[in-house]
Order: structure tokens, then sequence, then C-alpha cells
DNA sequence: CTCGATGCAAATGCTTTGCAGAAAA
DNA sequence: TTTTCTGCAAAGCATTTGCATCGAG
């Protein structure tokens, strides 16, 4: 089990990367380097965790009040085509994007009751979905696990989920 | 798209059997059985696969013309809340919805060339998600694990993916 | 009779798009 | 100069909701 922090440092230095890497996708695909871009991209990288459209808005105001959410969004989806982010949807209703992970892959635990989103990996998980899919003949491009509960460890989580069950009860 | 496919048999007491536990739901809430919810529930549990609000509402509306969305989504919102539905959501924006099957649980492989949704069980899987969330100190209420791929049975879906591949290139 | 249910249309929330002006190349 | 980009507002989409009417209990 390989678990992962989201609350680590920023490193400059990957930031600085994934600035380059996006640079050159814009050129390669003959798009313009603008301002806003530059602002929007930047600004993401230096966020952690899984990011909505929303938030990242708040953070790129901050910089340039001017930018527009259209930009933002335009701008995410090049990020997404660039293969350095990942869009992920947790079922809230909105979408959450992600970029600097340690590890290329991983699954999320999702806790209901403080929206806690912590990231796991695991190798003999990965081996065994390949096996399944082998077995139905079928070729996985990418997978998706997502596992819903509570933090054991934090009394608050436990109180809440006490409180729904309760009032279940009740219904 | 598939919706109530006449060539494969449903099985009819099984139908009967949900029909009753909805009515028997219905009773338990309070709540009011309706020549609307009855025509629904029943072409609803007719249908086989992963339905869609739309596809379930062209059936209804062979049934009973005049019975509109609305109606439909109210409806499907209180086959989830019985717990005789289940919720799902693959990515393409639209809500799915599945009756019970045999097996309470189980897990969905998708194609992205041909659309095919599959299900599948293991039990090696289920025992090791539940053992990474106790060495995380997480309690899992449910999860969820889609597999998106291709078929590889499928000339069609293969030829596909290459054509995809061929246009990735030339970006 | 009463109160929940229905059907329509309007509203919602997230996301996308059309367009005129602005800014890269 | 040419073409893409931006910002705004309007449009889209799936879904939800307000409200007058309808109908089950």
């Amino acid at each position: 089990m390989v678990s992962i922090n989201p609350n680590s440092k920023v490193d400059e230095d990957l930031v600085k990367e994934k600035e380059a890497a996006f640079a050159e996708f814009i050129q390669r695909r003959g798009l313009k380097t603008t301002r806003q871009r530059n602002t929007i991209v930047s600004t993401f990288f230096r966020m952690k965790g899984h990011i909505s459209v929303e938030e990242l808005l708040v953070e790129v105001k901050k910089a340039n009040p001017r930018i527009g959410y259209a930009t933002v969004y335009r701008t995410l989806h090049l990020l997404v085509e660039s293969g350095l982010v990942e869009e992920r949807r947790f079922g809230d209703g909105l979408a959450r994007y992600e970029g600097h992970s340690a590890v290329e892959h991983h699954d999320h635990m999702i806790c209901l009751e403080c929206g806690m989103i912590s990231e796991f990996y695991n190798p003999r998980l990965e081996a065994l979905q390949e096996k399944l899919a082998e077995e139905n003949n079928f070729e996985i491009y990418r997978h998706r696990l997502e596992l819903y509960g509570a933090c054991k460890d934090k009394e608050a989580c436990q109180a809440r989920k006490k409180q729904k069950e309760a009032r279940a009860q009740g219904a």
C-alpha cells in the first residue's frame, strides 16, 4: 500500500517543469501563448488537491480579476488534452481537476462525512483488474476506483455517521 | 439502443416481486399509489441494462403519452430511495438506473468504442479493497469501480481504436 | 374533503458557445 | 495582417422546482 500525502509543499521545480510542458503543448498545437493562460496554468499547478473550477477561478482572480470563468474552463480543457491534468467527478455534480501527483495513477477514498479525499495506489489491485479484464476479453484504457465512506479515526465523522443512521431509522 | 427486448425473457415473477416491494415502500412512507407511478415502475423493471431517463421516458410514453419527464425523474428518485434501484454515472453526463440484479453488488466494464456496459464481480477484489481501507483507517460504505476500454473480440471496436490512435498522431 | 401527485413551464447549476473587440504571431 | 484568444452574456443540457390542477385516500 502506497499512501500519497496531498499536503506536501509545492515543488517549485516541478511546477516549472509542468509549465514548460504546457508551453510546449501549446506550441505543438499551433496555439498562442497568452497572459491569461499563463496565469491560469501557473496558478493551477501551485494549488494542491482536487481543484474545482470555482476554486481555481477564485485564485486566478487574485492575480488577475479580469479573467472570466469561460477562459478558466477553456484552459482547463487544454490542460486535460495535454495530458498534464486529469478530470475527475466524484458525484457531487462538479468536475475536479488534478495536476501534479507524485504517482501517475492512483485511486481515491472519499469521506462522505467530512469531504476528505485521499489517494492511494496498490499494485495488487491494478494487477487483479488487469487479470479480470483479460478473462473478459477486455482491454483497459483507464479505470476509476472510488471508495466512499467515513474516516474511522475522526470523531466528527463517526458522530455524523451515527446521526445519519438515527435519521434513517426515523424515516 | 436497447430498451425492452421481447426476445429475452424478463422474469415475470421477479418483476411482480419488485412492484410489490415498491408498493410496500410507498405505503410505509405514507405516499400515494398512482396510475403514473405504477406505469413507470412496471415499465422500468421490464427493461434491462443501464437505463437512462430518456430511454425510460420513451417506453413509458408508449403506455401513457401524457406522462412527463418530471414524473419519471421523481419516481426514479423514489425507486432509488426505496433501495430497489441504483443510480450510476459513467461520465457521459447523464444518470443511468439499474434495478438490483441477482447479485447485489457488481462493478462495470465500459467499452468506449461501442458503448457496451458489462458487469462483473470478484470477491478477491472486494476483499482487497476492504483490506486497503482498513490500513487507512477508513470505513467503506460503498465503492465504485469502472474499467474503461475496448472489447478485444469485436473487430469494430479494435478498428475504431486504431482510428483514434491515428488521429492522435496527427494532432 | 385533503393533501399529496401530476404536468407543464420556468428555474437551476454547471458548462459551453457566439460574437465583437483585443492581442499574439 | 491574420488568426487565435478573451470576456461577456446568452445558450445548452440534464435535472429540479413552483404552481395550478388533479386525483387517491
